[in-house]
DNA sequence: TTGAAAGCGCTAACAG
DNA sequence: CTGTTAGCGCTTTCAA
């Protein structure tokens, strides 16, 4: 009502089409000629600049005024002008995946926390679309980057560091990650100690015919976690049976036909360790279907933890990479290089995990 | 290298704090300069306007120097001279729920397939994220909006819709989904109707002790499952008993919970229908702690289909929304608008829905 | 076939 | 205390 008013003439614009004529967004000139000042003042009064000079009764005037009008600045000129966003993306492969969905959830809150909004890509790790979402970045639309990526390394990276476009990736994943000197900071995954870790607690309740359900060939995870487990067998000195070694999409499709292939084998193993806890439902549902019992028969080791890891029955045995916290840690360390409170050399943490042993071993 | 060179004087800004210098993102006058023409001309070929009349050697010049400097197009400027974003934005309870997660994974499929990016928001069902999500919308960041609340009604949409903002939302969870002329577009999931043959499903099982693990008061997923749930008692002459219907949060643990109050009730409920699935799996693991055998005991329905509720022990008899659909389809909805291929009123597409029975019930 | 110039809405240096 | 002015990088009329 009062902001058709105000809009003054020509303030309407014609809908696309002939639908319902559509108002044009009041603009810091408009609330500047309601309020009988000049567009600076508004600019002033709404930033909180010149704390002390404005008087009382101009600032009240303004804001009255862009009340009326329902006056909301307009962020893409903002982020013009002052060349930056208040955005930044996550990268992630699927968030789907219960992991990337704690994960980008972890991002999320944190992000609000800073002030920033977020912009969320699935490449299902494909490199085009990780490529794609490095794209965004390029064009000036996010002011950092966080995630993980399966197929970039540094020199995809390169461009954007060149711009001071700060990137914060999960790392353990990434293929750069035995570089001597990162470019990115990273929070780190030690992947290949978890599994170990995993892998021995397997071998600790007396398994040695250990298969490992490992994931998508050349991935970081599947190379890490597969690494873990040869060096856990290795340590212990276990030979490895390479037809043990099984390829699987990383999800309970692939867990349930991959575990299917196992059973067949003979001898079969009286353990798997699966590269992560979907692959491990999907396992211990192809046993149950087959009779199989779990752990009597054969015990089951997750990765990930992911919630429905202990309401599956039995309850899986899995390793804790803690994926909330991790998003969270990314961000903290993003906003510090886009405030500029970090300025020095790439940093990496390295997350922490957990063995957490259920009824599944 | 090449683009260090290209840039020319003044061509580095200095990193904040004295970090490596940056480069200034090259600008299409920078182009121009680079290719010895204006940046009109920069425009043109980079937008392939003015089809016919280039000549083919002035655009190939033009070309090759963005090549070398490594050009990409300014989006905030774009955004701001073209007065969109070619952004969306999804606002969702808890994008950790299962049911979210497929529907956001559908909703980025889909707005990548129409050129859109996706702006996330987690609201946990609080009002004042919900109208911060719609913050965003208001400020221009993005250009439309999909989505679901619990809290907001057609005022808040308002300001949007008067703008000229286009916005689809997953209706029967929204406050106003009884207004006779909806004033955005919804795809409805009939949440009473799918309640009501959950129920009624566990009534030709032989029950007539029903309960309900109805969810979040105050919420419309819990109003409209709860009203299945009367009416499906009502319609077969089951009187309702009120202390069978308990609240909880949207969670398994709200579910454990509020399982572990109804195994204290004398008579006990000899069926339970949860609002949503992690209710329900929260459900069946109180049962199980107590020594409860599902179904044979208790019997257990649950709503959304969630990927766990196939895996769980026993497997989760449900209803399935269809929710990655979901997503694509107010996605495609939302696509017509901002391509203005369709401005007619708004339009209400009915989501279709399966019982699938498993093993609990 | 190309270029000059206006302007999207905003911020901020500077002048008065 | 307030206003004038110059852009941010781009698209797009209009003129040459």
């Amino acid at each position: 009502m009062s902001e058709d008013a105000a809009n003054g003439a020509g303030g309407t614009v014609a809908g696309r089409n002939g639908s319902d004529p559509v108002l044009r967004r009041p603009t810091q000139a408009d609330v500047a000629r309601a309020a009988g000042v000049s567009q600076t003042v508004v600019s002033h009064v709404l930033n909180g600049t010149q704390p002390k000079s404005m008087s009382q009764a101009t600032r009240e005037r303004v804001l009255e005024a862009m009340g009326e009008l329902g006056y909301v600045p307009d962020q893409t000129a903002q982020n013009l002008r002052l060349r930056r966003t208040m955005t930044i993306a996550a990268v992630v492969p699927d968030i789907v995946n219960p992991f990337y969905g704690l994960f980008i959830r972890g991002v999320q809150d944190e992000a609000r926390q800073h002030g920033y909004d977020l912009l969320t890509y699935n490449t299902d790790g494909h490199r085009d679309l990780e490529l794609k979402a490095l794209g965004v970045a390029l064009s000036g639309r996010v002011d950092g980057l966080v995630g993980t990526t399966f197929h970039l390394d540094e020199t995809d990276f390169a461009p954007l560091l060149r711009r001071g476009v700060p990137i914060c990736m999960l790392g353990g994943q990434m293929s750069f990650d035995d570089l001597d000197e990162p470019l990115v900071d990273t929070v780190s995954v030690p992947d290949d100690s978890a599994a170990r870790m995993m892998v021995e607690h397997l071998i600790d309740r007396g398994h040695t015919r250990i298969a490992i359900l490992a994931g998508e060939p050349d991935t970081p995870p599947r190379y890490n976690r597969e690494r873990g487990y040869r060096r856990a067998l290795a340590g212990r000195g276990i030979a490895v049976d390479e037809d043990l070694i099984r390829d699987c999409d990383f999800n309970e499709r692939g867990g349930y036909d991959a575990m299917l292939g196992l059973l067949r084998s003979d001898p079969r193993p009286t353990a798997v360790f699966a590269a992560n806890d979907l692959i491990a439902i999907g396992a211990l549902i192809a046993c149950r279907e087959r009779g199989v019992r779990v752990p009597d028969d054969i015990a089951i080791g997750g990765f990930d933890d992911i919630p429905a890891a202990a309401l599956v029955y039995p309850a899986l045995t899995t390793v804790s990479q803690r994926n909330q916290a991790i998003g969270q840690q990314l961000v903290r360390l993003l906003a510090e290089r886009l405030r500029g409170t970090y300025t020095g050399p790439a940093r990496t943490i390295e997350n922490g995990f957990d063995l957490i042993v259920r009824e599944s071993t």
